[in-house]
DNA sequence: GAATTATTTTAATCTACATTAAAATTTTTG
DNA sequence: CAAAAATTTTAATGTAGATTAAAATAATTC
């Protein structure tokens, strides 16, 4: 009954329950988690999760749905600090990468898209897609205004967006790696984009 | 009993096996394909693949022993063309994307190398740790001989692969889209690794 | 603090595949 | 072409793990 339903113990709880199950589909795979595995971590038993999701399915989907929810707040908050799309380009990618490796942690890896049900499929291709387009916008002001050399924008979205993606799994929680993280793939994922001196 | 056995009816077969898994792992994502539909791609039933494998454990694991073989085999051709470390780099890429997109594929994504047992797993991580090895060993030539600039290689490489083995997720087949992966991936993933001339 | 609502549990199904067994067919070989 | 080996099929089994039902406990509310 809270006035605000993210502030409710349920949705809260629910939170906790999709981390723990995006920490076990990149740690165990997603065949080879149960949902008692999920469960478990939380010191809960399986039918108990039944109480935040509709099925093993749902689970996934809301994994991935608050995958792409991360994804488009980092992209949002580096557009509005605004500067030179080379710049708000490597702010999104800082951005992202530190809720990837940090608190937000861990998002699921979105591996098993294909097996949602249509509906869920889509909803989450669509949210993917759109990320992925404001993300070759950004470059598209960097060609503008100089920042970004010019480039093949689809192609460079997708091995940019790639790396990104692949980083759940391998990086399971060592903080002194995700500080490398954070140091590095920004600045090796945008170094190239820079129109060269010469 | 043919001479070769690379050449024998029954590792034809299994080929054909394990680039049909590939296919239906990489579009219908590991739970959601079932022996049933890899058999059926191929025309058969599917008791007849376990005249091939032992169960799907083992077809995951094959599918991820054939991936990696492509990998090592594009990296030890673009080193034994020698030149410099960057070129080894770029040569890299463009071998191994190409077999990626070309006749060798579809490649399985792995996705699901948690799931498999110990054995298999620890020897699917052995490959991929000395594939990454290998290409950090390229960078660091490359930093050597002043083709790259000094970076941190482990994390370049992370970066640098990630965005390789992503590329089945998105990509399933399109001929023209495979033309662009080759003509753009390794100029992307290359461009910024040179020094700059400021 | 009794009643209501929220959360979790125990115990019981249910079912989609993976897997096995045995037989049938096809291919190879001498 | 007959016998042996290789390949595939049909038919049957087995099981882990998702899901449901009903009951128990814990938390809220009035």
């Amino acid at each position: 009954m809270a006035r605000n339903p993210d502030e409710t113990r349920f949705s809260q709880q629910r939170d906790r329950v999709l981390k723990a199950a995006a920490h076990c589909f990149n740690r165990k795979g997603y065949s080879g988690t149960s949902l008692k595995d999920v469960a478990n971590m939380l010191g809960l038993t399986d039918p108990a999760l039944y109480y935040y999701v509709r099925n093993k399915e749902e689970l996934v989907f809301l994994c991935y749905v608050r995958a792409a929810d991360v994804g488009r707040d980092a992209m949002e908050r580096a557009i509005a600090e605004g500067g030179t799309g080379l710049e708000q380009a490597r702010r999104y990618l800082r951005f992202h990468i530190e809720s990837m490796v940090g608190d937000e942690g861990p998002i699921a890896i979105m591996s098993e898209i294909p097996s949602l049900k249509p509906e869920h499929r889509d909803e989450v291709l669509e949210l993917s897609r759109l990320h992925s387009k404001n993300f070759e916008a950004i470059l598209e002001r960097g060609i503008a205004d100089g920042s970004i050399t010019a480039c093949d924008v689809r192609m460079t979205g997708n091995a940019v967006m790639g790396s990104i993606n692949w980083i759940p799994k391998w990086f399971h929680g060592d903080a002194s790696m995700a500080d490398s993280i954070v140091a590095e793939f920004p600045e090796v994922l945008t170094r190239g984009l820079a129109p060269r001196a010469d």
